[in-house]
DNA sequence: ATTTTGAATTTTGTATACAAAGGTCGTTTG
DNA sequence: CAAACGACCTTTGTATACAAAATTCAAAAT
C-alpha cells in the first residue's frame, strides 16, 4: 500500500483507511499477501510458521492469526494439523475474481445512481475531471477515491464484501501500467454518465463491464511479469 | 450445522463438507457465531476473551483465531488493543446480505445454465422431485443439495465467496420453517427450468429473485423471534 | 526392488507467561 | 463543580513452553 500524499479540501476522508495500525499480524499478512501476489510464494509452497516467523522477526502467534486470515481470503489453504500451503492461483482465479468484483460492485453502482446526492455526483465529476487530466495526481488515489464515493452508498454488507474483494486481489501491483489508465478514464467516464442519468441499469452494466475488464488487464499484466512461468 | 443422515447412493458426495475436524477454534467460531445469529449475543456485547476461555475450557489461542475469523466474516469488529465486538446486524443487513449472496449465486446459476451436463441436470431433477414431494427426507439437506449441484460448476473463486456467504448468515436457524418451503419448492421448480431450457439469464433472475425472497423470509422469521427485541 | 514398519525429528496446536496499552476511579486542581 | 491527572487494575498482544500429530528416514520384511 502506498503512502498518499495529503489532498485538498474536497478530498477529505476519501484516502484509503490508513486506519489506526493494528498489531504484528496485520504486517504478516501484508507481507505474506504481498510475497503471493507478486509470485515470489508459487502456488503449493508450505508455509513454515517456525521459517516465518524467524525471518520476520516476531512470534507464531501473530504469525498464525495472519495465516488464518489469508486462509480466510483464500490466499491460503489451510488444512488441520499440517498447515497452511499457497493456494493456486490461475488466470481463470483471476477473471473469476474481477467478474465476483464486478457483480458487487455492480450493484453498489445501481444503488449510486439511485441514491447518491447531487453534491456527492458533482464531488464524483471532479475527480473524475483530475482523473482524466493525468497530471500531478496519484492516478491511483484517485481511482480509489472514484470508486469510494460509489460504493460508500451501499448498504453496509456489500461495503463489507467490496472491501474484503478488494484486498485478495493484485490490484495495487499493476494498476495505472500498460496505457490501462486510457481504458478506465474511458470506463469511469461512462459510469459517471449513467449516474448521472439517474440510469441505475445501464451504471451497473458499465460498472460490470469495468471490472471485467480490469481482470483481463491483470492477467495481460501478470503473464507479461511472467507470474505463471515455470 | 445438524449431522446428516446417510443417503443412498445419488447423494454420494452431495452432503455438506463434513471435513475433518480443525481445531478447537473451529468449535469456538461455530459457538459465537451461534451465539450471535440466535441473538443471545447482542450487538455492541464486547467479547471477553478470558471470560470466553473459560466458559468453553480452552485456553486464548484458539479464541483469538476464532475471533479472527468471525471478524473476517463481519460478524465481529475487531479494534486493535481494545478487542472484539458483536457487530450491528440490523434487517437492512440481512436483507443486504442475500442480495449479495443472490447475484454471487445468480451468476452461478447461470453458468450452470450453461455448462452442466445432462447427467447432472438429472440428478438436480431428482432431488428437486424429493423436495417436491417433501416426506421423509430432510427437506434442509435436500435444499443444500440442489444448490450444491448448480453452484459446483461455478469457477473456483465463486465457489468460495458462495461458501462464505453461506456460512455468515442465520440460514441454518430459520430455513424451511413457517411453511417458507413450500415457496422454496416453487423457486426450485423455476430456476430448474431455466435450467433445462439452458436459458442462462433467466436462471440468473430466478436464482436472484429466490435469495432476495430467502432474504425476506429471514428478516420476518427472526422479527417473529424477537431478534430485534428491546 | 519395493513396501512396510517404527523410532527420531519436525511442526502444528494449545496452554501459559509476560509486557504494554487501555480502562477505572478516586483525588487533585483550576 | 467540572476537568485533569495519576496510581491501580484489567485486558489485549506477543512470546515462549509443552503436548500431540505428522513427517522423515533408515532398517526390516515381503
Amino acid at each position: 500500500m502506498t503512502e498518499l500524499a495529503v489532498f485538498p479540501d474536497p478530498y477529505q476522508g476519501t484516502r484509503p483507511p490508513n486506519r489506526r495500525r493494528g498489531g504484528l499480524a496485520d504486517d504478516v499478512v501484508l507481507y505474506v499477501r504481498e510475497q503471493i501476489l507478486t509470485g515470489a510464494l508459487k502456488p503449493g509452497t508450505k508455509i513454515d510458521q517456525e521459517a516465518l516467523a524467524a525471518a520476520l522477526d516476531v512470534s507464531r502467534s501473530p504469525i498464525r492469526e495472519a495465516l488464518v486470515i489469508l486462509g480466510q481470503e483464500g490466499l491460503l489453504d489451510l488444512i488441520p494439523r499440517r498447515g497452511a500451503v499457497v493456494a493456486d492461483l490461475t488466470p481463470e482465479d483471476i477473471v473469476d475474481h474481477y467478474e465476483l468484483f464486478g457483480v458487487v460492485a455492480g450493484r453498489a453502482a445501481a444503488i449510486a445512481a439511485d441514491t447518491l446526492s447531487e453534491e456527492e455526483i458533482e464531488q464524483l465529476r471532479a475527480i473524475h475531471d483530475r482523473f482524466v487530466d493525468g497530471t500531478n495526481d496519484d492516478l491511483s488515489a484517485l481511482n480509489w477515491a472514484f470508486h469510494r464515493i460509489i460504493n460508500r452508498s451501499a448498504p453496509r454488507r456489500t461495503r463489507w464484501l467490496l472491501r474484503l474483494l478488494e484486498r485478495s486481489v493484485p490490484a495495487d501491483y499493476y494498476e495505472f501500467t500498460d496505457g490501462w489508465d486510457a481504458q478506465a478514464v474511458q470506463h469511469h467516464a461512462a459510469i459517471l454518465e449513467a449516474i448521472v442519468e439517474r440510469n441505475a441499469e445501464e451504471a451497473r452494466r458499465r460498472m460490470e463491464h469495468h471490472l471485467h475488464e480490469s481482470g483481463m488487464a491483470a492477467v495481460d499484466h501478470l503473464e507479461r511479469q511472467g507470474f505463471w512461468e515455470d
